[in-house]
DNA sequence: TATTGGTATCGAGATGTGTCAATGCTACAG
DNA sequence: CTGTAGCATTGACACATCTCGATACCAATA
């Protein structure tokens, strides 16, 4: 089975008609995708990182330099980064040594619209 | 102690200048408070109880009219709408024998603006 | 090639959560 | 007062998740 490093294969988007929470009774495998999206959001940890993100100058930010202000093992933002990266909030790529971290906005907007009237 | 039966006291909401993930870097306690909430959006049930509810003509649905849409026992259908009131996302009334739960557009838009760009 | 540095994965322990049967509580009907 | 109906709580089990130490992997360097 082929490795492919650090660069992850986000979670295939079923469908980009994205379903809301207020427009109509969700069908159980819409809900079932959108609950897995906001678990993603469920965690101080992961809010923290996504607004590190969020008000970094250059649009990344490198594992190693989540690790101070997180306050967590390198493992831990590893693991955080990785869940985030399954439901298509972050994208990595790495670039030598390290790995930079970037915010997929139209992601988040999707979630947002998930529960906008 | 004074229990109040099935009108619970909800989340007492400690400032009214809600916190976004985009703004700037979360403090710790915010990123704790809104990862509860968002905890309560994380799961398949609880998001197919809100559309229920965000469909429900009159605005208010008993709590047995969601047992058979949700196809999950009493006690289950409690246990979540507890968690959801828990976080100021419903609201219960007690009206005779039934307890009629509607829901908290505003308290839904506070959470829609933390992921606001 | 050997070594070093940054990151991902593994394994394990602790904690949290969804689920339901059983039970308790409240309001209404006899 | 007794019984019934709707809802909440308790207890228990299975399962997921957070966390970190240890370790493996990958890229650059000596």
């Amino acid at each position: 089975m082929s490795r492919q490093a650090t660069v992850r294969r986000d979670t295939p988007r079923s469908d980009s008609c994205s379903p809301s929470v207020l427009s109509a009774p969700l069908d159980v495998d819409e809900a079932a995708d959108l609950a897995r999206a906001f678990a993603a959001l469920s965690d101080p940890v992961r809010l923290r990182l996504l607004s590190i993100l969020a008000a970094a100058p250059a649009g990344e930010v490198c594992v190693c330099d989540f690790v101070g202000p997180l306050d967590k093992s390198q493992p831990t933002v590893s693991h955080h980064l990785k869940r985030l990266g399954e439901v298509g909030l972050v994208h990595g790529e790495r670039r030598g040594r390290w790995v930079w971290y970037s915010l997929d906005r139209e992601r988040l907007a999707e979630l947002r619209s998930a529960i906008d009237s």
